[in-house]
DNA sequence: CCGAACTAGATTGTGCACAACTAAGTTGTG
DNA sequence: CACAACTTAGTTGTGCACAATCTAGTTCGG
């Protein structure tokens, strides 16, 4: 294995396991009108209920330019509602409405679905997750 | 750590892991005009000299959607040429120009530099490359 | 030989990623 | 207070991902 096949291999199969777990939601998701990245924003104003866009920026790792038409689909879809802060006009609180809060009974199953699909342990995933940590890390801090 | 929490952090943990991969190309490719998926395609190129639009896709793991202005893209930048084969007027062959194999030289560093980011072992980059392989192979196999 | 089934590639439409820029609002300092 | 610096969102433009569809060309069965 030479050097050059080495590495370019290592970021082929982040890439690939990345589209193959984006596929394995997407069928889940689908149905449902949902995209993945749509659904990580879902995600974390499930368990906070109301956040500024700076905020699920930061959660969910996406700057204004992709979040920004993300939640307009969002909203369009009916799932939430953005409202101007009237403390600070520059900010915009993103909601749940009863629409997206009902999607999270709907969708529960998913991750349990997604680990049957995934077939790794609690254990693997656990050495796997440390391992990505570290790579993506030394990836940053060398940027 | 919840199951919720689990599954979706491995699968965002892999997501990020390639965004900074390519993050990592973006920097050394951009002066370069290309991009990571170009790359991709050229790196494919510089082993073979001459591949069919679907060789390409089998090897780089695209469909023609993706592929096909991808193509023109680089055809554009005066890399590849495109000729309808002779033999079967359906296939499309691509080719390197002299530019595009000129290219081969001037990246010959970009491995060995994005390796330097990535900053793991070879044994550990075997390890990483193997779960990824596994996981991959069972998130398409469930789908 | 003719037409159905199949294949290769391109096209269309939707959505994400991201850099660069803009607009509006806030804050801190002289 | 005035104004420069900063912050928050949104917008624009380019490129990738992918499903669905289309066109042209090939192959195979009757």
């Amino acid at each position: 294995m030479t050097a050059s096949v080495f590495d370019s291999q290592l970021c082929a199969a982040v890439y690939k396991t990345a589209h193959a777990f984006t596929a394995a939601y997407r069928r889940l998701l689908e149905p449902h009108g949902l995209t993945y990245p749509q659904y990580l924003v879902l995600l974390a104003l499930w368990e906070s209920k109301s956040l500024t866009v700076k905020q699920l920026g930061a959660k969910v790792d996406l700057d204004s330019g992709t979040l920004s038409p993300l939640l307009n689909r969002l909203e369009t879809a009916g799932h939430v509602m953005k409202s101007r802060s009237t403390a600070d006009a520059r900010v915009v609180e993103v909601t749940l409405t009863v629409c997206g809060q009902r999607l999270h009974d709907e969708l529960r199953e998913v991750p349990q679905q997604i680990a049957g699909c995934a077939g790794v342990s609690r254990a693997q995933a656990k050495t796997l997750l440390d391992e990505l940590h570290a790579l993506t890390e030394s990836l940053r801090q060398a940027n």
